[in-house]
DNA sequence: ATGCAAAGATACCAATCGGTATCTAAATAT
DNA sequence: ATATTTAGATACCGATTGGTATCTTTGCAT
């Protein structure tokens, strides 16, 4: 009992790592046993499906970045740097890859069409709760007279969140940093010229 | 042989659209026989390979897209309305897809990985194609007095590029248009204000 | 030490994958 | 009109897919 939850948390995370580079549908359970050094019994024991098993490896992926986020916000005490946070998150997706293969949410957000509705939902979810995130530190900002009062939350979250994400997609597919930092940095001028007080 | 081409043509059409809907891998060999109405004999006569299918249609799709978009840049004689071009190009996919499935490029550059190098080789082209004509409307917008001198054009067509692609993506996830719109009226403004004369 | 339940390994399943060899039908050339 | 090339259909191939039934091993409670 001990030793199956340490098996279960290996197969989550190989098989995070393996969905996140080669893609969901592209992973095979045998590329899972490969990795882990399991067998198909085994993973079956604490995945009911494959499906279940992606949607599981997704969500703790999310978890985990969501959790990570908002520490770090939370370990910041001004608007311009919890807003950085969020911006030294996707760059650290390129630039220190704590998790291989991108961005999760930009990966599911692609690969998913209509016949993956339940990863599809929670990708969805996970958009939301990076929107507030993002939403909530410049409302807060304004309370704190250092936003300006009137910056749309809501447009700033999209265009933070749609910059950097196209970002992302752009230096993976160069294998470069420069688009990425192009993109970070002139957030950073964006925010501090147009955003704050 | 006359009709020979149209078949192929028949099956790069449908082989398109379920690659840009499905993904390149999700996609099978009989999801293009029965889109089609032809049998796999009939397919790998036209092409050596599924793999050599992807690129070909991949190609096409791009290829199809610069040229109307340089068709419809090259009709507007000034630097905002050419780069506008390009902003409606990336809303149209999601408010008027004549390309199902959103932005190819995106897509396969989501995708792909290192098992994949040649298709991922024609995405960067894809992307460099795509930076060249930001870039050279920009330079172009200088030499003709409509462009602030100190603009830099590589960081123009990054922030543009990178922005779009991440508005596809989320509007895409989230079956609406608005945050592509909001995206590309956020732009416009960028555009006009910092970037045009 | 023994019994029992949980964990994992093995061996299998039908379905589907990309690909090919072969056959038939259609179109072209002479 | 006939021969020849070409397009497409049919039938197959081994490999791999996700999934399951069954067997063995492990660890824990008594």
């Amino acid at each position: 009992m001990r030793s199956s939850e340490l098996t279960k948390a290996k197969v989550l995370k190989e098989a995070t790592a393996l969905f996140n580079t080669k893609g969901y549908k592209s992973t095979s359970l045998s590329d899972i046993t490969e990795a882990t050094g399991l067998t198909k019994g085994a993973i079956y024991r604490h995945f009911e499906s494959k499906e279940s098993l992606e949607i599981e490896a997704f969500q703790k992926m999310m978890q985990a970045i969501f959790l990570a986020l908002n520490e770090k916000i939370k370990a910041e005490n001004n608007t311009r740097d919890k807003l950085f946070c969020v911006l030294n998150l996707f760059q650290s997706y390129i630039t220190n890859p704590f998790i291989i293969g991108g961005c999760p949410l930009l990966n599911v957000a692609v690969e998913v069409d209509d016949t993956n509705l339940e990863l599809k939902q929670k990708a969805q979810q996970a958009l939301a709760v990076f929107r507030d995130s993002v939403e909530k530190i410049i409302i807060n900002g304004k309370t704190h007279k250092q936003v300006r009062n009137l910056v749309n939350e809501k447009l700033v979250a999209t265009i933070l969140i749609s910059t950097l994400e196209g970002g992302v997609m752009m230096s993976k597919l160069q294998n470069s940093n420069a688009d990425i930092e192009i993109v970070v940095n002139h957030l950073k001028n964006w925010i501090v010229s147009d955003i704050l007080l």
